[in-house]
DNA sequence: GGATAGTATTTCGCTGGCGAATGATTCGTC
DNA sequence: GACGAATCATTCGCCAGCGAAATACTATCC
């Protein structure tokens, strides 16, 4: 079995000093993140959504439909200007609705409109027919061995050093 | 041990009809990338080079040192609008260099330059530091394994269907 | 051999995100 | 209890990438 890194890899042997399995393991990460990004982008256009907001009111779902924007701007690796822009973009599709908190007048607390939770219900269909589809080639087993080692990875990055 | 996926999906547990397992991997996966993108970008910027500018550069490296824009694009995963963009940033750079084709002259070929050969050697290093401090938390059997486990996955979304 | 279809690249207008600076509010400390 | 430092969000100017249309050239077909 081969796929392209394999034979980016190949062009490459002996021509300079290069861990091979960590570029394949880089590689592969990188092209598989973004060729998903591309199917969902493409499957969610049908609903007329974007990968983006979809992202974004699912991390609100995930804080019961509210939160402020830096939990979410830290949540989704974004800065805080982008994620401003996000919630602009949001807010003018009606998805959100920004409420200026009581108790701290610095803060605002982002909501789910209930046709953001609507919109949501309908990509998550779509969303988890495209990440079923392409983790489809791994048995149940080797899914949880892929699941394990990203999350070693994972919590060696965000672990203070 | 425990990352911020981990939290993430505990939040959801029960919330809504969800393969934890699937969600688990594709987080982890975008968050790995974006984690890279970001500390790559960060330290190239040391030798002022920006991550796309040592893609480009090594892509073509591969190709020992000379390829077509189209050839790039697809291998880059990018539009024809967004390479033609890249290559004109990498020229006032002058990093590579464009010359039209005699065969066929609708063609370009894209060569790089001696400058731009340089840059590439040190920003290798700098990346395969970055690479390789995100990689390390894995034994050497482990990153063979996830390399392997990846590779199904891409050859799975490359293979046509 | 001239119209037509096809291919490679570029141009154009637009969008999401970033970094830095700004405005608004709260906290800490003396 | 007031002044300076920290915190939260936004605005501004900029940049890389996309999709669609335009441009430039080649191949095909009658």
């Amino acid at each position: 079995m081969e796929d392209s890194v394999d034979r980016h890899l190949a062009r490459w042997r002996g021509k300079a000093p290069y861990d091979e399995l960590v570029e394949g393991v880089v590689t592969r990460m990188q092209m598989l993140v973004k060729h998903l990004h591309q199917t969902k982008a493409a499957a969610l256009a049908e609903v007329g959504m974007q990968d983006f907001e979809f992202e974004t009111l699912h991390r609100l779902m995930a804080h019961s439909g509210g939160a402020t924007p830096s939990v979410l701007a830290a949540e989704l690796l974004l800065s805080p200007a982008g994620m401003t822009g996000r919630l602009d973009t949001l807010e003018r599709s009606g998805l959100i609705r920004r409420v200026r908190s009581t108790d701290d007048r610095r803060r605002v607390d982002v909501e789910l409109t209930d046709r953001g939770r609507e919109l949501w219900t309908e990509a998550m269909q779509i969303r988890a027919e495209v990440e079923s589809e392409m983790i489809s080639a791994l048995s149940l087993e080797d899914r949880v061995t892929l699941d394990g080692l990203l999350k070693q990875l994972l919590h060696n990055v965000e672990s203070p050093h």
